[in-house]
DNA sequence: CTTTTATTTAACAATTATGTTAACACAAAC
DNA sequence: GTTTGTGTTAACATAATTGTTAAATAAAAG
């Protein structure tokens, strides 16, 4: 059942699960109020009782595809081999710069929700934990081979490097409405503090493998 | 009224505030119960509304008070002048650094609850936008030496230095919970990888502010 | 066409949270 | 000792929120 009667594209379970998104993205899940998910979804409130049974149901179907999109970006920002050390590092960036940029929200979202009950963590965290490790594998072993090189300094540890790169790419995002009076408050002052913020992560994070 | 009929070195109010803290901290303004606090606090929950009148006023007595602290922890940490400049940028990382560790909490705080409902933020806005301005203005002065003397690159946006470094220090210890599995879960590892930690921010940013 | 299944609605039930009030206790001031 | 102000409690009131149910409607299957 993916259209409904009216030939709308997506059928009011879909529209439930949007309209969730947006409210548990926003507020939280105890900041939630299911009546406003219905009614933002144009249904009737008992019907997010009979797709979902109960809130927290509906909730965990979105905060288990929040962190899975939230995991892959890390994995396909920086899995891409075949690129010299330097610009699959600065590519990965990039990417991963792009992709917070286009879900500001979900960063903010995920932790607070993991920090606020971390037994919802528990079954992802050993699956992320697995892949995590082969990607920092990899790019361990490619960081290592180039050192030997002389291409980047040594003794770096990738783990480390991945923080320092999402630790510049989220945080900015994050504290926007914080720091935005220090870098001015219209839509352009935005785009352009965005623009230059991704730059000055590549340029840190450049000179932070860079050999001196 | 500061000490209570039993001797303890703090009233009943102030015992409320305590435990308030603790609670919206850890919960957040909507997951925070006002019957949790009065209980933590051991207090009737009607003594709550006699000193408070509303969860609201007691929440933004722990939300300005916090936002406050928050604000001065940059501005002492990066406030010592009389220091060359590379030590005052890495004595200000790590008293910054410090600071969050002491109160890990904070930043995930804050951040929610100004974006949950930004006119709270409103009035300590211009006041903290109005101490920042000149401590950037202070600070930019100095880098801008520093760069003719040739002791530091040219071209730095202050702002952006500061950026880099609270977005350094904060993230790790909010994201703590997810990047667990990645660093071992023992106190041990807990420790070892913060002192780890530390020094890779001062490492990243000095690096970022060299002359190469 | 009839039966069955899925969807939708309105009304209601139960619980939980916040906030109020009136009575009571206790100490200090007069 | 009475009064006055502060602190304290239990019980209650109100509103919000989640969850249920039974009946109505539409769609699908036979």
């Amino acid at each position: 059942m993916i259209k409904s009667k009216d030939g709308l594209p997506y059928s009011k379970e879909a529209a439930i699960l949007e309209a969730a998104e947006r409210e548990f993205l926003s507020k939280g899940f105890a900041g939630a109020r299911t009546v406003s998910i219905a009614k933002a979804a144009g249904v009737n409130h008992a019907m997010l009782h009979y797709y979902f049974r109960t809130k927290e149901h509906l909730f965990e179907r979105i905060l288990d595809e929040k962190m899975r999109i939230m995991g892959e970006s890390v994995l396909t920002a920086f899995g891409q081999p075949g690129l010299p050390l330097t610009e699959r590092i600065r590519d990965g960036i990039e990417r991963h710069f792009d992709f917070i940029a286009a879900n500001p929200d979900l960063p903010r979202f995920i932790v607070n929700e993991v920090f606020s009950c971390p037994e919802r963590y528990g079954a992802m965290q050993r699956r992320v934990a697995l892949i995590a490790h082969r990607l920092i594998y990899d790019l361990q072993q490619e960081l290592d081979t180039a050192a030997k090189g002389g291409d980047v300094v040594e003794a770096l540890d990738v783990r480390m490097l991945i923080l320092d790169i999402i630790s510049l790419n989220i945080f900015p995002f994050v504290a926007y409405p914080i720091i935005e009076s220090v870098f001015g408050y219209s839509p352009d002052d935005r785009e352009r503090f965005f623009m230059q913020r991704k730059q000055e992560n590549v340029e840190t994070i450049l000179r932070r493998i860079k050999k001196l």
